[in-house]
DNA sequence: GTCTAAACGTTTAGCCCTAAACGTACCAGG
DNA sequence: CCTGGTACGTTTAGGGCTAAACGTTTAGAC
């Protein structure tokens, strides 16, 4: 049994009168959650043969419609991770045989990346099997409750985001 | 301007109708605020000098109270990572001079981890950075908001632990 | 045309994690 | 005893990410 958030608060209040709690009943669920939700993906596709961040960057592609095609910055902006990290995420797609690079004719010096007919069947494979495993997971909530938590974690998001990096 | 939830699971509908999208508004922005959460607080923490995996176990230590020891095996079931990373975070906290490791005279092969003078005044000048930039970005969300998310948090994460790993 | 600033993508060093293999200590049954 | 099982902790191989340094291309000012 793991400690909950209202423990943790507890336990900085009586060793530490006067450290601010308020946040940890929020945010240490949401981190909690955020861990067990990735690392059941990353089992999951694992067993497909698929590492996560690979899958990411096919369903991002898959998602934007013929012709498969974004450039790093796009990608970028989509993923909510470093462009370094895009790039080593397409050059191990690149390497698989998933996505391909060229330059794009676009102006700026971009570069077009590509889903090939292999990494559409991977993501068509895949993208059910996840979503499905996520559907599972969260049918906790009722449908009410849903409806609830959405704009809730919406606004939470919002605000964060004007707040950071 | 990234993509909101809601647009992801619009295009999966779009680009695939059947895919079983109803857990991503829920999904999306938990695991989105966990990171960006993390990857603020990992970059307050390298101002201050320390890395995030050591103030989580300096914290689990610290609001363990007097004499602030506790065996690996509970440091494991307190953090959510694995007893593999529990080792590491140790043997980096000693090799900083912020904690001990003892043998720990329990019965069962145990080793007892333990805060020393240094560890001690690391985690009282850091906590309160931590938990106070929290507030802030906590507060984008109002008592009222915060109550009502609070308990389907703990619902959601309740229900996902025991379909988990 | 030329030059500078900005945009874009890649590379590298360093951090942290998981899973699995491993070594060792304790305990209970025969 | 002693022997197998179980609990506990550590080590290692491999994956992924960030931040920062870097090289290159493009656009705009003049």
């Amino acid at each position: 049994m793991s400690t909950t958030a209202a423990e943790i608060a507890a336990a900085w209040r009586r060793e530490r009168p006067g450290t601010p709690t308020d946040s940890i009943e929020v945010f240490t669920p949401i981190v909690r959650l955020a861990k067990l939700l990735t690392d059941d993906r990353t089992r999951v596709l694992r067993a497909a043969g698929i590492d996560r961040a690979t899958l990411d960057l096919l369903s991002v592609l898959r998602r934007a419609g013929p012709p498969y095609t974004l450039t790093t910055r796009e990608l970028t902006e989509r993923t909510l991770v470093t462009a370094g990290a895009i790039s080593q995420r397409v050059a191990r797609a690149e390497q698989e045989g998933l996505a391909t690079r060229a330059p794009d004719p676009s102006g700026h010096k971009a570069v077009a990346v590509t889903l090939t007919a292999a990494g559409h069947e991977v993501i068509e494979r895949s993208v059910d099997a996840v979503l499905g495993r996520d559907s599972e997971l969260v049918a906790g909530l009722s449908a009410e409750e849903q409806d609830l938590l959405i704009p809730l974690l919406g606004k939470l998001e919002g605000f964060v985001r004007t707040r950071v990096g």
